[in-house]
DNA sequence: GCTTGACTTGGAGTTAACTCCAAGTTTTAT
DNA sequence: ATAAAACTTGGAGTTAACTCCAAGTCAAGC
């Protein structure tokens, strides 16, 4: 797979692909010809990446993540803690956002009564007239 | 309410209120000698920012949504639809971050039975020896 | 064999959201 | 009344995460 195919499929552009693997949060692509072929193994990283991008963990985590894999297998306690301090702290943001979500919920249902009130004193002046 | 105050009981930094205030995101502050005095409208308005801000709504959203509510009641149904569409997306990132979360943990219990099982490998090399 | 178009690289530029700074004013404690 | 502490402003600087660009390589179609 190309880099431009990859960067459809999963809605990326080219650009980030290269980038992640210049600063090695995607490891170093097989190329042919210096052209950049994207296999199974390739495709299912970019997807955890991109998953755990778009939850918020920031590129920095997963560079430093990365780095331990490459290390090996004696870093597999370490990594172990990386993944779970970064389940902790999305699980406050979780919390965090299901509080936003209940506030904006209950400002819209503010609004739409609201704009009814208004909307049902409007229809009283026009008796009115 | 003087700003240090504000700042403390929030978490947020000092600059950050001036900026938001500069900007838009909240009201003028009332003044005594200059200096900022919160009351509790202004502290109300700065906990619904935070918890927007810690959501992830972008200062620029914020931004527009105070705009329309500084034009008065005319723009109630704008600024709804603007809480409307801030709600989805936000659905759309808790979806995606539940996603993660489940990978996370998935990944986190991998990662426990292969150190386990490593460590009862290295329990049986001790045995032979 | 030459142009077209997709690809390569390293590095500069952009954007959002702060964060820091310098220079000045005011309040408070001595 | 003066030194220290806390505040003010406008504006410059920083950081993360891209995003864009220039200059060059390479295979494919005419």
């Amino acid at each position: 797979m190309t880099i431009k195919q990859v960067s459809e499929k999963y809605q990326v552009s080219e650009d980030t692909l290269r980038y992640y693997e210049k600063i090695g949060v995607l490891r170093p692509v097989p190329r042919k010809n210096g052209i950049r072929c994207y296999g199974q193994r390739e495709l299912d990283n970019i997807e955890f990446v991109l998953c755990m991008r778009a939850a918020g963990l920031s590129v920095e985590t997963l560079e430093r993540y990365m780095q331990l894999f490459e290390m090996g297998d004696s870093t597999a306690e370490q990594r172990r803690q990386i993944l779970i301090d970064q389940r902790n702290s999305l699980v406050k943001k979780l919390e965090q956002m299901q509080e936003a979500l209940k506030r904006l919920d209950y400002k819209i249902d503010v609004y739409y009564t609201e704009i009814l009130d208004k909307e049902k004193k409007m229809l009283r002046k026009g008796d009115e007239k």
